[in-house]
DNA sequence: CGCCGTACATAAGCTGGTGATATAAGTTGG
DNA sequence: CCAACTTATATCACCAGCTTATGTACGGCG
């Protein structure tokens, strides 16, 4: 590991704590939050194919689809060539949810890169394929 | 809010996601982490003075601090000027801790940066300025 | 001095996680 | 073609870390 990527990290670090703060506590919890992004970025998955990527052991997934089932934010479906499997898909509310969701965030973000010198935003802009990259590149791997 | 900013906000959602995964599961609960840090940062706190920025309540703060005194990680030691007040601080314990999640969080981001091309390294490093600023804007606001 | 506000601790309860284990469906060798 | 094994999900008992409500002790002030 290079000194730059020390910076890197270190810088990371806090900006990693600063986005956590930014949506303060919704109805959502990180994980679920998250489940529900990924179902709505690449559609329905089996619950076997969600628990690993989310950190989480199987039946915490279990009782976290239960649970988004409940308050309607998705649902389950069984699949007709395996019938042990469970297919998981968002629901239009929890399409509705995520995106609230994001509006939140986003504008609280917004209010902190007003206050960035149009070349810092520039900065960050930039950086963008970067990080798109990066979270691919993490993506992969997990898998 | 323009357009620009959704795009950013969006960038770091999913950033957000991934950096989160990048530190499995450690002995440390985030806010545990966070607040461990912040007292490397900035030096001893009143116990009054940590859980707003952390975004908990008092009694977790309470519940926070015992824990990590019970662990060695962190020490309460009285205020001469205030009998109500407890000051917080950060042990040789602790440091080791943090340096160890640091290191562990560096070295799977280092993986990671290694995926990118020169020119989207170079990218991030540019941003991290502004990252430290966009952070430096949030604690002021939450203050 | 008495009173109120502030700083912290305690209590009870909830949410979301864990590992161990049960159930049920698919797969496979003899 | 079925017994044994594997895979997918669910259930159980338990724990960590948060919440609100409330208790306690000290400080400042009229």
């Amino acid at each position: 590991m290079s000194a730059g990527d020390a910076a890197v990290a270190a810088g990371f670090e806090r900006f990693y704590e600063t986005l956590r703060r930014l949506t303060p506590r919704g109805p959502l919890s990180l994980t679920a939050a998250s489940t529900l992004r990924r179902l709505e970025r690449s559609g329905p998955h089996r619950l076997c194919e969600l628990y690993a990527p989310e950190g989480i052991s199987q039946p915490a997934m279990t009782q976290l689809v239960t649970r988004l089932e409940k308050e309607g934010l998705a649902e389950r479906t069984s699949d007709p060539n395996d019938g042990r499997a469970v297919v998981v898909s968002i629901t239009e509310a929890g399409r509705e949810a995520v995106a609230h969701r994001r509006e939140v965030r986003a504008s609280a973000l917004s209010e902190l890169l007003h206050g960035l010198t149009p070349e810092q935003y520039e900065t960050v802009v930039a950086a963008l394929p970067a990080l798109e990259r990066l979270s691919d590149l993490a993506a992969d791997r997990a898998s």
